[in-house]
DNA sequence: GATGAATGAGGCTTCATTCAT
DNA sequence: TATGAATGAAGCCTCATTCAT
């Protein structure tokens, strides 16, 4: 069936727009000051509609965390896997988590707001979740970085020490960008948080 | 009178007793999930006498935020200030925010579970005090660089983003800690962050 | 034209067809808590085309009521129309509407279930519909036994009285049955029933 | 503490007045008509106010129902343990059943009107408790008209059975006498229905 | 000063009904 | 004629705040 087929496309772009007016509701006002009947206005369906696509306010901020982050880790590791030298993997880790932000500057600025994960407490589910995949997100980048330290490119020194360190560099990095509302590229810093993470800062 | 004195002495130990118990059950279950009702029970008041002591909820979260960041905010500065050389002070401010982030466990676990700023519109008052805040902090870090740099022991780069480097690997060591709940020391880390942050990961 | 017929015949089939799904989804969880929705998916037609058949919900449940309990009613007049003498008549009345019960188990635990007014205020007609049908009911005993008390057959007593306590033993019996799910034929009761309408239980 | 004497007090004389002003609510519009907004304006009580004495609106329909029916079926038990011999303890039994009625008219007019039950099916609980209930009355009902058939005095037949006739008759007086919303007493038609459960119709 | 019961605005959600396809 | 996605009014409930005691 052809129907079938448009049906399901018209569905998911009503759903996505539903998505792109959330994002910006929650990122300006937070999960509990962002109400219904608001993201209804702006993503210009009913209230009712809304329930048709997601089964409540929770499960629609879950789906927004979710299907974004889930969509940046796979950025990210397909940006890693397309460089060939630890260098340019971690050059890549750097610039596309960048990219990334910059594209979804709305998005992230949920996190430097912070609210991600005040959700009632039932919703634990969402919250280990999303702390799963960071930590899985840590773990490849450890091991990216231990393939580095056997190459005897890197310092011998943990893995998941200097992973947490690097996302540390990151996200410090972008948030400062998104709270500054800076208009210039993140990716520019690209080669500066490289070269802190890679060469230190003493002379 | 010797009677004021006493009164406002036990009206601040009241206050703080409030504080206390605030701090846990925000930490644990976020701004907008923690009740009024709640947080008078655990502080041993009545809920009209919460009141006496803050103006409501968002003002009672506010002064929990603001005088627990200034007094980090200030026992970091002090801890540099007792440091003569650079890389002391370096050290300092990494160590003196771990022993802040080791003391205040739960406090900090409000920023990692995300929502220290899920307020309503109208106190963006106190979010923007809190980004100054931290503005500031940035700054005085990067002052601190700054002689590094002046005196030849840094590498000659913008002290801003040298200090944005810093904080974001202090704050990733620090969630880590706290989100994984560990219980070895965090300032055991001291070493390993100051030493990423010196020579960077590079062989 | 005979396609006017065959459509005709069609749609009461279809009506049927919605009525027959209506009764269980009612019966099971009453007025209220019933969807139109859920008869929709029931009765294998979409929401839009039993809005062809029935005004509305209230329409529907209305319609339901309405008919059956008409057919209950003539069913019980056609069988006590076809015995001769009084005790036949009451008999009749008796096993006739046992009968009905068995047949409509679903149906009358509408009634045993309890809501079949819930409604809103407004179709105070169908609750005043119901009750006149039911009044016109018991009017209708009231005279088969007023044949009787003339006849010499039954006490001198007032007929409408006597109807409402033969009525009442119907109904508790039918109820019981009802609500206890018994499997055993309702009918077999009929003589019970009768027997202590007609001789009371004082031996 | 003579204060939290009265505070009890108070409040369950708060608690009966919320429970008045909702009988006549639910039994002038049923269950799912009735809304608490409106029970609470009736009682002259805030909506909020509601929930510190019941924790929604149908435990408030449930703690009615039950209440009543506790008092009913004490009163009842009460009344026939007053009476020595079989008769007197029919009597007392269709007597007291008519003065409840009589004095809880509108509460009684929630069964007549059919939705007693109609609640949403988390609350099955209810339904079996007051189900059980009324079992555990007709089986009281059936071992006192036991004594009867064991004394001689009433016919060799299932005492359940006799139980179940005599409830039905005494609510179907009741019905009658609730819907035609009759003035004349209730309690008149003690004898008459006496008379038909001792005696029959038959003369 | 301390208390905590009362308040009621505001949020999330449901579902009967409509109407464009 | 049949469909079922869209609609939005209306209801239940929460909880920060007040104020009489």
């Amino acid at each position: 069936m052809e129907k079938a087929r448009r049906k399901e496309r018209e569905f998911n772009l009503r759903r996505a727009d539903i998505l792109d007016a959330a994002v910006k509701i929650f990122a300006a006002k937070g999960f509990h000051n962002a109400t219904v009947a608001e993201i209804a206005a702006s993503s210009g369906f009913a209230i009712g509609t809304l329930y048709q696509f997601f089964a409540g306010k929770e499960q629609l901020y879950s789906a927004l965390l979710t299907e974004k982050l889930t969509a940046m880790y796979a950025a990210i590791r397909a940006a890693v896997g397309g460089a060939s030298d630890i260098v340019g993997k971690i050059e890549q880790l750097v610039d596309s988590q960048f990219r990334f932000v910059e594209e979804n500057a709305e998005f992230c600025g949920i996190f430097v707001r912070g609210d991600y994960l005040s959700l009632s407490e039932g919703s634990a589910e969402l919250r280990a979740g999303i702390r799963r995949d960071y930590a899985r997100h840590v773990a490849f980048i450890a091991e990216v970085l231990r393939t580095g330290i056997r190459a005897g490119v890197l310092r011998e020194m943990d893995p998941t020490t200097m992973a947490t360190a690097l996302t540390g560099i990151v996200n410090s990095y972008a948030s400062q960008w998104i709270a500054l509302a800076e208009t210039e590229s993140l990716r520019r810093k690209t080669s500066s948080a490289l070269a802190i993470f890679l060469e230190g800062v003493r002379r």
